[in-house]
Order: C-alpha cells, then sequence, then structure tokens
DNA sequence: GCAACAATGTACGAAATGGTACGTTCAGTC
DNA sequence: GACTGAACGTACCATTTCGTACATTGTTGC
C-alpha cells in the first residue's frame, strides 16, 4: 500500500506508521528514568519498566542490549537535559554581583525541579561514578559549566567585587554542594529535624541563604550589604 | 532466677561459652553495615552476608528476622556511632567563633572519614527516608546536635562575634551540606571535573574554605580577617 | 541430670528476575 | 510483488534470592 511512497523520511510519514522506533526507544528511555531514579540500578526491574512502557520487554533488549546499558542511556540522557538547560543562561551582559547572584539562584532552583536527576546523580555516586566513567559524552559536557563561572569570576575581581585568589571550580562545587544537598538529603533532614524543608516558604528562605553565602564567600568586606 | 547465680552474666562466662549471641549479632550487624552501605538495600544479599559472617543465614533471620529490619537496625546502629563521637566534643570552654570553628572541622573531618555512614544516609533518602520514619531511636538522638550549635551561636551574638537572626538549625544544615557533599558526590564530581578531590592535599584545602564560608556566613562584618 | 528454652546448622521451596529463542509483521527496494 | 532487514510479540529458561521447615546442640535453673 505504501509503495509508490516518495517522502519515504518525512516526519508525517514516520508518525502515521505502525513501526515506530524512535518514539519506543524514547518512550522506554522515559519509563526507564523513572524508574531507575525512583529505586537504584539494582531496585528498578526490568519486567517493571517493560510493563510501564507501550513497548514490550524485547524491545528494552533489542535498543539496549542491557540493564546496565539502559541505566548508562539513562543516565547521559539525564545529564545531556541538564547542560541543554544550563546553556540557556544569559550571563555576560550582567554585572559580575548579579551574575553570580543569578548563577547560584538558577542552580538552586533547578536542582529543586529537578529531583530525578539529583537521585540519578546520587545513585551514580553509590556506585562509585562507575558508569559516568565510561561516557566520554558526559564528561565532555561538563566543561563548559567552568568555563562559565571562570568568565564570571574573573571580571568580578577585575571590577573590585569578588576577592582575587578563589578556585572557580572550588567556587562551583560549593554552588552544587548546597543546591544538591537541599534535594538529595531532604527527607533525612526533614525527618530527623522535624522542619518540613520542602514547604515553599523554607524553599525561598533557604535560596536566599544559599545566595547570600556563596556571595559572602566571594565577596570583598566592601561588598558584603548587598545580595 | 537470677537469685544465686553470681558468675551468670560476667564477661568471662559469656566469652568462653560456645553459644555466643551478642557477638554474632554484632558480628552480623557489622558485616550488614559493609555490604548495605556499599550495595544499597536492593543490591546488598543476605547470602552474601551471611558467607561473610562467622554465623550462617539461620542466624540473620533469627536475630533480624527481615532484610528490612536488618537494614534497620543498621541504619539506627550507624546513627548511635556518630552519635557518640559527636558526644565527645567539648565546645563550652571555647570561645564561640572558635567553637564553631572546631564543629565545622569536626564535622568536616568526621564525614570524611565515616563514608559507610554518609552512604548509608544517601541510601535511606533515596528510599525516601521511610525507615527512619519507623525509627524513634534515631529521631530521639538527633535533638543533642541542634542544641550544642544553639548554645555556640547565642554566646557569639551576645560577644558580637556572630550577627543576629539567623536560625541555628538553617546553621547545622549549611555545615551539613557542605560535609556530606564532600563524601557523597566525590565520585562523579572527581570523574567529571577531573579534580583528585580526595587527595590529601585537596581535602584540607577544601576543610580551610568550608571553614571560612561558614564563619563568614555567620560574622559580623568585623570578624571577617580571622579563621 | 533433666526439663525448657535459646542458639545454631542444613537443606529446601517458591517467587522473582535478567535474559533469550523463535516466530511474525512492517517498510522500503528492485 | 517478492525479497530483505528492521521492528516487534510471546513464551520460556536458568539463576538468583528471600525466606523457612526441621533437626540439632548448647545453656541454665532446679
Amino acid at each position: 500500500m505504501t509503495a509508490t511512497s516518495t517522502k519515504a523520511n518525512s516526519p508525517a510519514t514516520r508518525r502515521r506508521r505502525k513501526n515506530n522506533p524512535e518514539s519506543v526507544r524514547a518512550d522506554i528511555l522515559a519509563v526507564a528514568t523513572r524508574e531507575f531514579s525512583e529505586k537504584g540500578l539494582s531496585g528498578a526491574r526490568i519486567d517493571e519498566i517493560a510493563e510501564k512502557t507501550r513497548a514490550s520487554k524485547r524491545m528494552i533488549y533489542y535498543y539496549f542490549t542491557d540493564k546496565e546499558t539502559l541505566y548508562l542511556h539513562t543516565l547521559e540522557a539525564a545529564y545531556q537535559k541538564v547542560r541543554l538547560q544550563e546553556a540557556e543562561l544569559d550571563l555576560d551582559h550582567l554585572a559580575p554581583l548579579e551574575a553570580l547572584s543569578r548563577l547560584v539562584r538558577f542552580t538552586f532552583c533547578h536542582h529543586a525541579k529537578n529531583p530525578d536527576f539529583i537521585r540519578l546523580v546520587m545513585i551514580e555516586n553509590i556506585h562509585h561514578g562507575r558508569f559516568i566513567a565510561q561516557s566520554a559524552l558526559i564528561q565532555s559536557l561538563n566543561a563548559g559549566v567552568i568555563d562559565v563561572l571562570t568568565n564570571v569570576y574573573a571580571r568580578g575581581v577585575e571590577a573590585g567585587c569578588f576577592r582575587e585568589g578563589l578556585d572557580p571550580r572550588e567556587l562551583h562545587w560549593l554552588i552544587s554542594a548546597l543546591s544538591f544537598f537541599n534535594v538529595s538529603n531532604q527527607h533525612t533532614f526533614s525527618r530527623i529535624f522535624d522542619w518540613h524543608q520542602a514547604a515553599p516558604e523554607n524553599q525561598s528562605k533557604l535560596e536566599d541563604h544559599v545566595t547570600e553565602m556563596v556571595l559572602r564567600y566571594v565577596g570583598t568586606d566592601a561588598t558584603l550589604s548587598q545580595s
């Protein structure tokens, strides 16, 4: 029936046809992301992923060969998505202080809005980062983050509002630590100290305090007043 | 029934006898701690724990009934051990600034020296803290930490070296976040940014910077000079 | 020394789980 | 309009894994 189809590769045709590999792949990956981030590599079940997918278990192995390979692809896709969002942030036209403040707030909020990603990174750390180590893709994706920060910091030092001698990588470490911990340890912290950390008012308080903390760390003695 | 037995409960007697429940229990718990912290709740295998124990699998179920119950006991024991170590810290005789500095450094080093504990907490967070929620023991253990910090902070404010209006709980959050992240995300961070974070020289640099960061956050504008 | 109970070893069962063999259908080509 | 390889479904297998039944030995009070 499709004998004469001249537009074989057009998206429209692809959409309409019964076999739709890309969408099946994407669907599997989406479900796998939820399952792995929720239950970890060993906790997630291939059978359950298969059930929640429009495809069958056979398809998972067809496209991803392995449970571990599927996990790796999940991880890569998650990092890719994050870096894409980060790339939208444009700090060059802002004054150093505002640029840094903006970067911190962005990171904090971004992490808070993407617990799946945070959980995947936690899980990956439980596995000693052995899957990230295999992925050239993830390695290459992350160079840019430091560059942005290096730039902002250098401008700040030149403008005299940041103190000298700090390592941009450590600065990134600091911002990451606070933003990450806010998501990663929310459950234990909330329960142990009986403090509803996830509540919007507490989150926005934390966002302010984290921002202030970073600015106080990089600021010269004169810069402290504003936030 | 305990009326006449003079040496029934003496350690010596307990040691020599063939059946030694306490030591078996302790041994199981120690092995379980290693296994769970290494592989998580779903990743750890009861059979493997049994193998690495002097006891048999039967004993695990005899003393701990369940895989999950065993995990819970592991978690409780880990928290207990940590709080015991923390209790040794005596800050009352120190000036507020030094006391806080000491507390930060202690927390940082303590976390770094106890990755098993950190990993258990990570794992517990992956499970949404649902086991901690079951444990009245852990809840009660943790009240003290905030008290210590509240005390130090109040003294600092009174002495004029800390600024007012901060929440001790948030202060604890901050110190925890930095110290925790240093262990929890070491693998991914090191690999992605090609920075050997675990190296002693980098660790001691981080310790200094984390301390400085906290002091800068709580300090009045005048206090910044020292660390 | 003898009940009574605690502590331990051995072997096994049932379900879950990762992975595969094998067959069928779909889509584009000559 | 048959041919070919990609895309997909079903049923199944081999292990693993948690947990238990049952038998045995040690310990203590009397």
